[in-house]
DNA sequence: CGGACGTTCATACTTTGGTATGAAATTGAA
DNA sequence: TTCAATTTCATACCAAAGTATGAACGTCCG
């Protein structure tokens, strides 16, 4: 129950702000009135700071209003701008290929651009077990050359 | 002269707008300054009608300045959002390496994994066209070799 | 233990890729 | 029209990729 009470002193705490400022006003207002009506007679100057307060009031109001629905706004796009898309390996396809630890390693240096020789060099190892490996792998993947196992890779998502 | 004076009154025109209301107001609280004073002599409501007048004055000046903020907010998060996933042609960096059209072209198969024999049977063209191409693209390129040239162009987004 | 599998390396050979050079035809702009 | 750039093709040669075969070593598993 008192839960229930915050809640909705909560929620229209903009219009008991009003209120108070109503309140507030109205004895500044008499008293002005009081001065500038009884002791000084000057009426306009009166009425134009009248004018000028309550504009002012008006522009606060509508800025709180709107202050609120341009907030909205920005939340549901920035949920949509979060639509990132990392790179991820599709393990299921690279898993039909029973490709081993080596082949892999090999494959992933190829797609990178690298040369049988660089590869080795690498990997530390000789430039006939590179051809071995990749001459291996191409059977596995059913390619012919390492440009169609590069464009297979890639189109399998099996390397980055 | 003219267009520039145009242009003046176009970007102010809600002041000018502002301007002329308080003008008409003006004539309109003379009025019914002199109804309510002379005729009435009820102060209080007079007063109360200026408030509530230059309160709703205040509301719609602060819409109107607002308005064109809030929609500036959300068109800049609209084009955040067009930020989709779909491949697009990096043309700037595309234009950058000055390829001819053939040159592309040949490059754009090489992407697909396709060999120098069968780039030149697609195109039509000898191998040795194939290879003179292909050679001129890698100079451009500033890459050595075709599977160089195939990461490169991933790289930099120029072919799908 | 023995055999399957993975890893490493070598040699030999064929194919493909890449460079260099020259040349002819075409096209578009100065 | 003249000139530069593009496109086409050829020949020759070297480098790299790819295939085939064999062999040695280590690990894991039934």
């Amino acid at each position: 129950m008192m839960h229930f009470l915050k809640t909705v002193f909560h929620r229209y705490r903009h219009i008991g702000a009003y209120g108070l400022s109503i309140a507030v006003l109205v004895f500044l207002l008499k008293w002005l009135q009081w001065n500038f009506l009884i002791v000084d007679n000057s009426l306009d100057i009166y009425i134009g700071l009248i004018a000028v307060l309550f504009t002012v009031l008006g522009i606060w109001i509508a800025l709180q209003l709107t202050r609120g629905r341009k907030a909205d706004v920005v939340t549901v796009h920035q949920v949509q701008i979060v639509e990132a898309e990392p790179f991820r390996v599709d393990q299921v396809e690279l898993e039909k290929l029973k490709l081993t630890t080596r082949e892999y390693e090999v494959l992933q240096l190829m797609v990178k651009g690298h040369s049988n020789a660089e590869i080795a060099e690498s990997l530390f190892l000789s430039l006939s077990t590179i051809k071995t490996h990749a001459s291996n792998l191409f059977v596995k993947m059913d390619v012919t050359s390492r440009t169609k196992a590069i464009e297979k890779a890639k189109r399998l998502r099996i390397t980055a």
